[in-house]
DNA sequence: GTGAAAGCGCTAACAT
DNA sequence: ATGTTAGCGCTTTCAC
């Protein structure tokens, strides 16, 4: 029999099946932005793990939008998507929760404000002491923070983080700026602090894209880094970029943090009435390079 | 009767319709590797485009390796998805035209073997000819390219496009060297040609990953970039870190590239017998920066 | 245990 | 023009 269905090279139609089960076997991912060096890795992740169960998955941009978002997740939702991995960080959560069955969303890189939801996302609170402590501890007193959107609850999260350090270190003073993630706002910040009083003798940015214009403007202003200004990023995503810039930054584990979400998504879809959420917090690791190499002066 | 329908939030259901009409609206995007800085911009650009066309798209990573495209598109096309845009650079055209209609296959990044086929590319040889003369007319006599793989059609490209125009230029020799898409390749051969007789004071890399390795070997060497050896490479993904390394390129214009792939595929979708192949190059253009400011000593 | 029948939600071809 | 019917390729249920 079996001979048979090789030899006629029978392959069942998963639109059929999908059609009579309710299931696809596909699964949604929703980046703010694929460009955004950030989501590509975490993409991987997520696809390969994916692919592993024979799932397929589509990757949707947002910008942060929630518009846009709202129209993505629709269209996603009556394709038959089994499941959605939220990873873009537009305040969108209520949109989404409304237009899909909360027990088939993960949400990653992001954590939800509702508590009953599923995540699986890196104590990025924990990750911004460490690195703040680092600089700290390299002799630093005054220290810069360039943050994100006031909306994306992980720039939140790391900026809280630092306060934290900083409020815990007698003698350290802060400053604190926000805009979007990209490189201009972490110039733009910089160049701000170099023409008042008292500016910082390090720079974290609320990401890698961030630190990299914060470099660009102190650089610029012919400033030596770390010997005049110390920088640090955050996420470590910057792959070959990384170890010639040798720019300091927290990993958040993204390979892991995607292998995980879809594995909690799996187990969702298994068992679809589970009695609590699965929330996973992955701890970061700092790692420690030329950008942060010395204490000032 | 419109309003009862919007009443009761009637939508109709894709995947019934997909069963019937053997139409999902559906693509699929095959690309070498989406951690790989440049295909996630093509995959932005295809995929903003798709959704304007309410087209939904599958990005797939083959490794450029015959096996796992293979299964992806074995996949792919069970699933439905009604066309294929095939940006990997593998060894996998047979494979692919083998596994799905030609008809609904557009190459782009890739140009295929067979003649038939449609695709969307950019003039490889002709972006190489520019950089490298450029490198010519700023006084370099001994040129290094270190290339990609021997399979990839975008590699093979551009090395005969560097190859033409050193050839054209009398007096200036080159220096070829082989092996993967990633910065070790760069670094590698820029190490052994340091080691050897009469070292390159020019070298391109195949794309900007190898240029990134080429960049940070010589820099490691004690070198100066440009005063010493200069230094290019192609693509220009680098986005925020190639301002900050300053790194002269060739831009592909991805983000067209991308856009005129999914119309080219639309319109194969639109009507299937057409007579002729669609098959459209792009011109690549040249951008300087600070790897190549100056002419050596 | 094996086989026939109903139906998932839609579209296209048909008959009225 | 409107209404009806068959059937896309599968799964699941029900009868045998």
């Amino acid at each position: 029999v079996q001979q048979t269905i090789d030899e006629l090279g029978y392959r069942p139609s998963p639109i059929a099946r999908a059609l009579v089960r309710g299931r696809s076997r596909t699964l949604a991912l929703l980046v703010s932005d694929i460009a955004n060096p950030f989501y590509p890795q975490l993409a991987k992740a997520i696809e390969r793990e994916a692919w592993l169960k024979d799932y397929v998955v589509v990757t949707c941009g947002t910008d942060d939008n929630v518009r846009q978002s709202r129209r993505r997740v629709r269209r996603l939702v009556e394709q038959g998507v089994d499941g959605l991995i939220h990873a873009s960080v537009g305040d969108d959560e209520e949109t989404v929760l409304g237009l899909v069955d909360p027990a088939r969303v993960v949400f990653t890189n992001r954590r939800p404000r509702r508590s009953d939801c599923h995540y699986v996302v890196s104590d990025n609170a924990a990750g911004a002491r460490a690195l703040t402590e680092h600089l700290i501890g390299s002799g630093h007193r005054r220290i810069g923070f360039v943050g994100g959107p006031e909306y994306a609850s992980n720039a939140r999260e790391r900026l809280s983080g630092f306060r934290a350090s900083v409020d815990a270190a007698p003698g350290v003073s802060a400053l604190v700026a926000e805009g979007e993630f990209s490189p201009e706002t972490g110039a733009k910040a910089v160049r701000d602090w170099l023409r008042g009083e008292d500016p910082p003798t390090a720079v974290v940015g609320v990401n890698d894209s961030v630190a990299v214009g914060v470099l660009e403007a102190v650089l610029d202003a012919g400033l030596a880094v770390p010997g005049d200004i110390a920088v640090a990023g955050f996420d470590d995503v910057l792959q070959t970029a990384s170890s010639i810039l040798g720019l300091t930054s927290v990993s958040q584990h993204v390979d892991e943090m995607g292998k995980r979400a879809v594995r909690a998504m799996l187990r969702l879809l298994t068992d679809p009435d589970r009695p609590e959420p699965i929330q996973e917090i992955i701890e970061p690791t700092l790692v420690v390079r030329r950008t942060t190499a010395a204490a000032p002066r």
